[in-house]
DNA sequence: CGCCGTTTTGAGCCTAGTCAATGTACGTGG
DNA sequence: CCACGTACATTGACTAGGCTCAAAACGGCG
């Protein structure tokens, strides 16, 4: 499946026809309060696999944040899928526990840290996922989908950046996707 | 195994021999920042597994929130349970979604909801879990333990239900465990 | 009765949020 | 080609919700 800059995959309460392997692109997975107020739980990449659910709907929403590929695989199929196929067993499990791991690290964040200690977190976490040890992080995503993913404001994330340019942690050209880290290990002091 | 009050189960790092099903009491997993800082991931209780990883090591920490006994299945030995036992993986699996939708909701609280949410929230998920339908509900846990799992401090846990107690939410014995949840669609109302 | 761990309450502060304005990049159409 | 509109990012001034520090109250137990 071809998907644009912010197609819907699914919406939370979706019957659980399908679930996803991200190919090319990333995908934002999220869910929303009544009022609007909105978390993003997690960004999948390329080999992510994610919208397995126990039940019959969709806990949670799904949308691609630019031009994306996934590979949809039918949910009725995955009881034979496991049962012939050990390896695709394998990986689907360790996929959920691996989703379960980042969704823990993700709760202490969340819970825990400040703001600067959730954008230096973020920051390394996806240049490891994205770039490896490239200096040049180009973020995918806009500031909104990192405040939703770090329960900050958008106001917050920019100052935080701007903040960690000024104190030479990162490069950052003015209102622009592509950050240079080019101090990670202060970056690390700041990701207890 | 039995555990008494506040035994540890496993520490993050330990190697992963075992993971675990809990027959009575309740369990608390958990992550640390090096400075002390908690985040209670989950309170796990009877039925509930928990434990599995997919590396060599344990990725947080679980300890007994009172006098608790849990079933230890050996890890070396899921390969073959899977293998062999057909409703022994689903439970495996199914358990495992469970937890990962568990952490998706409570990363929405944790990035998204003010403290009297948090503890709406938190007050009638744990009463489905523990006392169902009656009034009464018994804590299995200490205000601190609420807090680290709220991503709140144990004043503000304590405040803000003196405050529920106040407007007629609750009913409260001083220092004590033990609430009464004599309006819960009022609770309900403030969780979105 | 006195000690200790836990909970509650109070006063003041600070981090991150809110509201508002400005700046920047980019696409569209005259 | 440039003026304009739109979406996104940045910056500023002010506010407030929850935190910190401190003290008091409560309950259980030796």
């Amino acid at each position: 499946m071809a998907l644009s800059k912010d197609e819907e995959l699914f919406a939370e309460g979706d019957d659980t026809e399908y679930f996803y392997q991200v190919v090319s692109g990333a995908i934002r997975s999220y869910k929303l309060l009544k009022d609007g107020r909105r978390q993003i739980d997690a960004f999948h990449l390329s080999g992510d696999i994610f919208g397995l659910e126990v039940g019959a709907e969709h806990r949670f929403s799904a949308e691609a944040l630019g031009n994306a590929s996934v590979i949809a695989y039918r949910r009725s199929r995955l009881t034979a899928l496991i049962q012939d196929d050990p390896a695709f067993r394998d990986k689907i499990m360790s996929s959920t526990l691996r989703n379960l791991e980042r969704a823990q690290e993700h709760m202490l964040l969340l819970g825990r840290k400040t703001a600067q200690e959730k954008l230096a977190t973020f920051l390394l976490d996806l240049a490891h996922r994205i770039c490896g040890e490239d200096e040049q992080l180009d973020l995918p995503m806009q500031r909104s989908d990192i405040a939703d993913h770090l329960g900050l404001t958008i106001e917050t994330v920019s100052r935080t950046l701007t903040q960690f340019a000024r104190s030479g942690l990162i490069r950052l050209q003015p209102a622009s996707r592509s950050i240079g880290l080019c101090n990670r290990s202060a970056l690390q002091g700041l990701n207890h």
